[in-house]
DNA sequence: AGAGAAGTCAAGTAGTTATTTAACTATTTC
DNA sequence: GAAATAGTTAAATAACTACTTGACTTCTCT
């Protein structure tokens, strides 16, 4: 195996794991009640659970669920102050993602 | 109920198909193959099936499975010539739905 | 026409995940 | 401190989906 084989498997990897990341993103936005919950994040920024889980017309154990899935990949930031838990988009790591699908990179 | 409300509810049935159709556009990309795919696509400008299995290093079968969920989505657009066919990514399809989640609607 | 190439289809398996329900842990409020 | 509020966790079920394999169609070329 050459230098530039070496090389290239290398790159190959960090692309490989960089695709992984994303799809993962992806797969946050992926299902109807979870991409509810960040177009709500997106028009009215930071909503507690109660509120959220009211609006979307969900359990709020299923929104337990999702936001945990959505604070996973990223997309959202959470903050608790007292008994309330509090959900605002990462809007950045949305445009960066969209951006690697539109722009050569 | 009155007006408002009926009109209330036609608008978020409305909002609700759109973000179900959305979700499935995000669901295309939310797998590793599939988004490798669309990466050789955003790179590379139109490729034919065998040219995505050999450098995505998948199957033609595999391939024909996601290319068939990446074209009902609308994110790709295919075109049959002679046997081979042809695949090239609908870009504005990707920034339109982007846009939804970043700015206020 | 026959051989090979490019793609499609269908069935089966294995793994994943969305949702419900119920019980449980804080945290306020009276 | 008791009752109500806000959120979390776990288990169970049901539905979905990625991948493999093998057979099949359609097209191209000699």
């Amino acid at each position: 195996m050459t230098s530039h084989e070496i090389k290239s498997t290398f790159r190959d990897a960090i692309a490989k794991s960089d695709t992984e990341q994303r799809a993962k993103i992806f797969a946050s936005l992926a299902d109807p009640t979870r991409l509810g919950i960040v177009e709500l994040l997106s028009l009215q920024g930071e909503m507690s659970s109660s509120e959220i889980a009211n609006q979307a017309e969900i359990s709020l154990a299923l929104l337990c669920h999702h936001s945990k899935i959505l604070a996973e990949s990223g997309l959202v930031y959470t903050r608790k102050d007292g008994q309330t838990r509090y959900y605002r988009l990462n809007q950045e790591l949305i445009k960066t993602c969209f951006a690697s699908l539109v722009e050569p990179e």
